[in-house]
DNA sequence: AGAAGGACCAGTGGTCCGTA
DNA sequence: AGAAGGACCAGTGGTCCGTA
């Protein structure tokens, strides 16, 4: 009985392996132990399941509603969102209904594994052949059964993930530091632009060449407020440098 | 009291300049002279005009049919189309109401140089910088006073621009050839695919490779069919050698 | 309050088909 | 008939904001 939710909109087949993935999903991101995820590779491929519930639907919303077992944690029905990020060190898994962000970047990591797929894939068939996590990824990886991969949230920490690329030791030494303060994920966020401003400043201000360069930073689109705050920052700096030695524009 | 059609969409002043500069594109496409166009350059920066007749709207749609003064040529209401193009031989100029190839190819030039400016445009103020002809470029080439250059009309010739970037003999020869037969632009259009796909032969398959190679072709998007062609072609390619040689699938 | 992500939206690549 | 191009459309990049 609790598979008709799951079905109304995954069609499939599969129902049995539907279930179990599932609870591999469930296991990964909502409980926190990505460790099994990681271990347990393999699990993302070739399934299927649009986990399209909580779109609450005439009848169910009513029905389900009732047999409300809380923690049947098999295929319930008000669907499960991964648990929230905090900052943890290297190396640290989040206990708790938490995630670390070792998992967070491992999320980058599958997403570059889904982009390799969908990319051979389309080669074969003589296809456009995509060269950055695109919405045809995302939908990849969904119908793959990584339902915990989405956009907005991929989209969000880049920047994050983008440091932890190009300078690990930063990375992991503002982790600990915010971590040590008690900093929630949203201040460690914020954090991590400065540190890739002064790359970009090192690099001659050339953020999207400094993503393009790097093999696993390349597949990502540059975010909006980094490509801003390179921009704004390189202005100021050459402003100021126009002061201080006195020349007009062009200094060189 | 001619400009009302004109100015209905394009509401940004100018309107001396803009009268002017409808001159110059009837000119350069409609009177085939692009001669003209090439050497009178600096003709397409930093002008602006819509040109978006032909919309028809209520009150002029029945006021301007009246004054059909049909040969007034400066900015009258029915819309000139450009010439249709005609297969010329290299270095020969259209006659008659016709466009040639070279002037075809020009366009491409013309294009590349828009996507230059859009380019550096995008780079002076920290934006994300296209690295393609995209309907941004379009727009700007619109705006630049450009009009006769379309996104349509671009892309359904790519490929004839990209063999004679590719290969400028075998592009010349073949429009000789045609030119000699009485063949029609669509027949030409048609034949160059043949010899594109022979390249990508030579060049292990991969187009896009061959054209993001290529310091041209690379800001233009590999046309749908070419791509198919190639696909089809290397497939059947591959099956008939696996055929003769009796192995199967993966020869070496 | 802080955070995850469904879902929307403006503008894209692609090209059809009403037009001349 | 052959051809030029306005205009449409499905699916994109981008991210807001109703949700938990």
């Amino acid at each position: 009985f609790h598979d008709t939710a799951l079905d109304a909109l995954s069609q499939e087949g599969l129902s049995e392996e539907h279930v179990q993935q599932e609870k591999e999903a469930a296991a990964s991101g909502g409980g926190g132990t990505w460790e099994a995820a990681a271990s347990g590779k393999k699990q993302q491929r070739r399934k299927k399941a649009k986990s399209k519930i909580s779109s609450m639907e005439d009848d169910e919303a009513d029905s389900d509603r009732a047999d409300h077992t809380k923690d049947d944690n098999v295929a319930t029905v008000e669907r499960q969102r991964e648990h929230p990020f905090i900052v943890t060190e290297p190396g640290e898994v989040a206990r708790g209904k938490k995630n670390g962000l070792d998992y967070l970047f491992h999320l980058y990591e599958q997403c570059r594994e889904f982009l390799v797929h969908v990319q051979s894939i389309a080669k074969e068939k003589g296809e456009k052949c995509p060269t950055k996590v695109t919405n045809q990824v995302f939908r990849y990886a969904k119908k793959a059964g990584a339902s915990y991969i989405n956009k907005p949230k991929m989209r969000h920490y880049v920047h994050c993930y983008a440091l932890h690329c190009l300078d690990e030791e930063a990375s992991n030494a503002l982790r600990r530091l915010y971590k040590e303060r008690g900093e929630n994920v949203g201040a460690w966020r914020q954090a991590c632009y400065k540190p890739l401003v002064a790359i970009a400043a090192q690099k001659g201000w050339d953020i999207d060449l400094i993503f393009n360069t790097h093999p696993r930073l390349s597949i990502w689109y540059v975010p909006t407020k980094l490509r801003q705050l390179c921009h704004a920052e390189r202005s100021c700096v050459a402003a100021s440098a126009a002061a201080t030695t006195g020349t007009h524009h062009l200094t060189f």
